[in-house]
DNA sequence: AACGGTTGCAACCGCACTGGA
DNA sequence: TTCCAGTGCGGTTGCAACCGT
């Protein structure tokens, strides 16, 4: 037994909004508001509507405050920080983009951005070099709209993928941003067998003392200049190692620019791909939102 | 001009959450 | 504490417009 509809289908108008029904519901909501019911408000207000499809149109079209248009690039770095930071809470990122509905963000993100960077990506030269990164090597992706990415972050994930890839095929799932959390982090995005710990860049107190214990951690106070990983594989499993070198001149920039550069490589990897693999590694992992570890 | 494929976006669906009774 | 109507949200679908052949 389902859940009760909110309204019989059989009685209510569907599909695109008549530009009559429009006037009727933006003058009715703009006299009497919405009266904090959008159930009973399409029987007071005189149209042949669900309570929710009013709702809706209001939120997504009518609205006084609502930008129709083309994004900005401003807006497309918002979204792209925010989509690594939080995933696809689509009504958190349109709340930091003014006059945006979730809606508009989310189509624009399914439709342009993604393949946007998915274009980004494929003609970006192959990175060849290994190990050693720094925060300051960001030439070969100039010419971009995301320049400023630097080049060690896309070398850092791409080897950890190719490097899961040639032992065993299998790759564990991105963690999303804790809820709880203060600013962006790496996640244990990439592990076999043992997961092993790929670095948090998160903040911490001056005193250095952070909530994630066991991994690395680099507390905005330290200056960075290189961020250097390091994979290898034992009887045991696998194991990584990182290396961070102080002398950064903006370390703040450079933990804000790893982001991007995670998400790059999130789209480089293509997420229907890592789900099957994760679905092959895990049959309880169903998909991207479910927690793998819960 | 006609057709088929692609794109962009409005709208819908259904589950989760919230708050009042 | 439990129940449930109303609301919020993310994922998905439908379709018109556009594009290439």
């Amino acid at each position: 037994m389902g859940r009760a509809p909110c309204c019989d289908k059989t009685k209510v108008k569907r599909g695109p909004w008549s530009p009559e029904e429009d006037t009727t519901l933006k003058n009715y909501v703009q006299k009497y508001g919405t009266g904090g019911n959008w159930i009973a408000l399409p029987h007071k207000a005189g149209l042949k509507r669900c309570g929710k499809s009013c709702r809706l149109r209001w939120l997504n079209y009518l609205r006084p405050d609502i930008k129709h248009g083309g994004f900005t690039e401003e807006e497309d770095n918002i979204i792209l920080t925010l989509y690594h930071n939080i995933g696809s809470r689509w009504s958190i990122i349109a709340s930091h983009l003014p006059g945006r509905t979730d809606n508009d963000v989310k189509n624009y993100w399914n439709t342009k951005l993604k393949k946007k960077l998915l274009a980004e990506v494929t003609t970006r030269p192959t990175t060849t070099t290994t190990a050693a990164a720094t925060a300051t090597t960001t030439t070969s992706i100039t010419n971009t709209s995301f320049s400023h990415v630097p080049s060690s972050a896309l070398t850092t994930k791409i080897e950890a993928n190719h490097f899961c890839n040639s032992v065993n095929n299998t790759m564990l799932p991105y963690y999303p941003l804790e809820a709880n959390s203060h600013q962006s982090f790496m996640p244990e995005m990439l592990g076999i067998s043992t997961q092993f710990p790929l670095p948090r860049l998160v903040e911490v107190p001056e005193n250095g003392i952070n909530s994630y214990s066991g991994f690395p951690t680099i507390p905005f106070s330290q200056e960075v200049s290189s961020f250097s990983p390091s994979f290898s594989l034992n009887n045991s499993g696998i194991s990584a190692s990182w290396s961070v070198n102080g002398g950064g001149e903006d370390n703040n920039t450079f933990l804000d620019e790893f982001d991007y550069g995670l998400s790059y490589d999130l789209l480089n990897i293509g997420f229907d791909f890592l789900e099957d693999k994760i679905s092959e590694f895990n049959p309880s992992f169903t998909n991207s939102s479910d927690s793998f570890a819960g």
